[in-house]
DNA sequence: TAGATTGTTAATCGATTAACAATC
DNA sequence: TAGATTGTTAATCGATTAACAATC
């Protein structure tokens, strides 16, 4: 059933973590089975798509009786590798840094927060929920010391680039970016870079283009 | 030059900031002038889509020349709307919203912060950069007293559909959500939703796709 | 069985890339 | 002028939607 020879569009991944999300959300109000029209009218995809998505990875339906909500929920979560654990620091102890520290959210997912690093003398030694801040000169020690897998970076856009060369050069393996500048990695290192800026600023963008419609 | 008549398409907008970005670190260098070609090179768009998307707004390069880097740079912040400022608010004033109100660049582009809310007792009364945190209960009131345009969204799960819709009532325009749930907003409302675990589990499917190649 | 709904192929749509005439 | 590079049209590519046979 599974299409191993067929390459997966970045467009379909990026779906996955929002089907994700909705089938929990169902499996919370108890619902246990689901037909992709129906999920289409809560999730906002058309049920086409809905089904060529998940038969990207597996026929995991059936028909005449539509997806069963926990199973598939599973396989998708298997499909995003939120089966296993991720080790990770965070380097860079300011706000945004205390505030994914604090986000117990993805570590219920995996994401294991092992340490946090950072050049301040006034944070190292802190600890953010039972997570220390470290001095950024130990990064690398670190890193190799405790198999370390994802490397999240909350330094200014300065420092960014820099960071994450030490990162890999350590032997991380994924970054999860929040620095304003576009990481550059080698081909065998997963980045994922977010922008809040670009975020905010297409929200300018359309509080204008709705005070001046064009059309 | 401008097509008026043309819809801009949502992937176009979305380079925009991009753009911005990379014009304001060109600038920064002190390079003021640029074809599509070398600025394909850092971009990493092709140079035929930087002259497709430039000119979706008004056709500013010059033939031979390439593009005057100042000028354009603030012609797409005209066109992104970072030329006036947008008077705004907080709603959750935990680590998430206060790592936001400390992120002094989206105040510096004109996202003006006039006041944070919570429910939590301890956290009211308090100010984070000169900002207070006030009773969530004032929100409406302080809104229309104040020309409140933003909403940014930093509550739980739980809450975030109640607010927009309290938000939406008391007459904002826009709202950056960054509670896990994709909230419904009327067509003449703007909602940029961000989805930090959508962006962390692309992550982590990246991670394994590359530790159990398919082909 | 009849009804429902999937899995999958084919058709459509939109976005990206290529090409080149216009022009600085 | 010759060279460079845009603006813009046409061609290609990929993603979405529609349709329907398979099947529970």
């Amino acid at each position: 059933m599974q299409r191993t020879s067929q390459k997966v569009s970045m467009a379909v991944i990026r779906r996955l973590p929002k089907y994700y999300r909705y089938l929990e959300n169902l499996l919370n109000k108890e619902i246990y089975r689901i037909s992709s029209k129906e999920l289409s009218r809560i999730i906002g995809f058309t049920a086409s798509q809905i089904r060529q998505d998940l038969n990207c990875f597996g026929g995991f339906g059936q028909q005449g009786y539509g997806y069963n909500v926990e199973e598939l929920y599973k396989e998708i979560g298997k499909i995003l590798g939120l089966v296993r654990e991720y080790k990770s620091v965070i380097i860079g102890a300011g706000n945004l840094g205390q505030a994914i520290a604090n986000y117990s959210d993805f570590q219920r997912k995996g994401f294991k927060l092992k340490a946090m690093f950072d050049i301040n003398p006034k944070l190292i030694g802190l600890k953010i929920r039972d997570v220390e801040i470290l001095d950024v000169d130990n990064l690398e020690d670190f890193i190799k010391e405790n198999d370390i897998e994802v490397g999240i970076i909350c330094v200014p856009f300065s420092k960014a680039q820099e960071t994450a060369d030490r990162l890999i050069a350590a032997g991380i393996k994924g970054i999860w970016n929040f620095a304003p500048f576009d990481i550059k990695v080698p081909d065998n290192i997963v980045i994922e870079n977010v922008h809040l800026s670009e975020s905010l600023f297409t929200l300018s963008y359309l509080l204008n283009e709705y005070n001046n419609p064009e059309d």
